[in-house]
DNA sequence: AAAGGGTCATTCAAGTTTCAACTAACTCCG
DNA sequence: CGGAGTTAGTTGAAACTTGAATGACCCTTT
């Protein structure tokens, strides 16, 4: 911001978040392209396919996923019906909740998700992890942990202002 | 990851990766949240409106635009068009290039942004930047600062690797 | 001055995400 | 039991995004 409107953060704040931003906006967009490309899966099924794996009995309920994955639950949805499409997962209905459903990944699902892990994980390297020194990372580990831990939910706490009579 | 898959980053690797997604997840997504709640706008039209606001002449080529704020211009031209219809923005035609067309900031949008700014700030302090040391800060800036540098576009350099004879 | 090859922006069609119902099933309590 | 209130998950339509195709224009070359 030039002096066209009210002051906003130091200088140096402001290059700071200037950067932040400019990685929010073009890390995942180029991780997406490179899973696309290499093994036509998206962001999104590549997260999926890795919550149902490190889960327990490798089947979650799709309520579970979708908190894991930070989405809608309709939107998780829509998500899994294209991935059941493509033969990647399938839906199995809970014996103790017939309102329920496991999300569960088919072989073809774990085939997908081992070929594309090292990939993958390659790109986090060559795009962050590598650019970064030790020192560093372990300071944006340290810094962005307590910034996710206040984005976070937060059980109760913030949800009754203390102006409120709860 | 457990075992069920290829190693992977090490430990702390990992751990420093978790953080940096669980941010990109939900910063922007809290951000946008209360820039909506407070001001009816969109991240994306607070940026484009910033970007204009930003420009010498408050006006700005659309294909920069879309540059400057990393999207399609396919995508620009709907939430230009978009904007537009709420009044924020226009459209005036270049004199000098007949295909071309600069967004400016309607009377509307310069209010918009102005009562906007200092809630987004504040924001983004409250999320962010207050939530960092001094120090990480810092760190985080320049770590992020070659992440993002190797992120972009890359003018020339890696076009023409080595092998080629260019 | 006409051809060829680019660029700027919009449009189209296909896909994805959101929002607001909606159904079905569970829980609790009188 | 039986009905109110919740919760799990789905649905369909509207809003948004994307990439390719298009149209209009600019620039160089011959």
């Amino acid at each position: 911001m030039t002096d066209a409107e009210p002051r906003w953060l130091s200088d140096e704040d402001q290059h700071v978040w200037r950067q932040i931003i400019a990685v929010i906006n073009m890390l995942p967009a180029r991780l997406e392209r490179e899973l696309q490309r290499t093994h036509g899966l998206s962001l999104h099924d590549y997260q999926i396919l890795v919550q149902i794996s490190e889960h327990p009995r490798q089947e979650v309920r799709l309520s579970d996923l979708a908190e894991a994955t930070q989405q809608s639950k309709s939107r998780l949805s829509h998500q899994m019906t294209r991935m059941e499409n493509a033969g990647l997962v399938a839906r199995r209905n809970c014996p103790t909740d017939r309102r329920g459903a496991y999300a569960v990944l088919t072989e073809e699902g774990w085939d997908a998700l081992r070929a594309a892990a090292p990939t993958h994980v390659e790109s986090v390297r060559e795009h962050l992890m590598d650019v970064m020194t030790p020192a560093q990372k372990q300071v944006v580990g340290e810094a962005f942990g307590a910034v996710a831990a206040k984005l976070r939910p937060a059980a109760r706490a913030t949800v009754c202002p203390s102006t409120e009579e709860c």
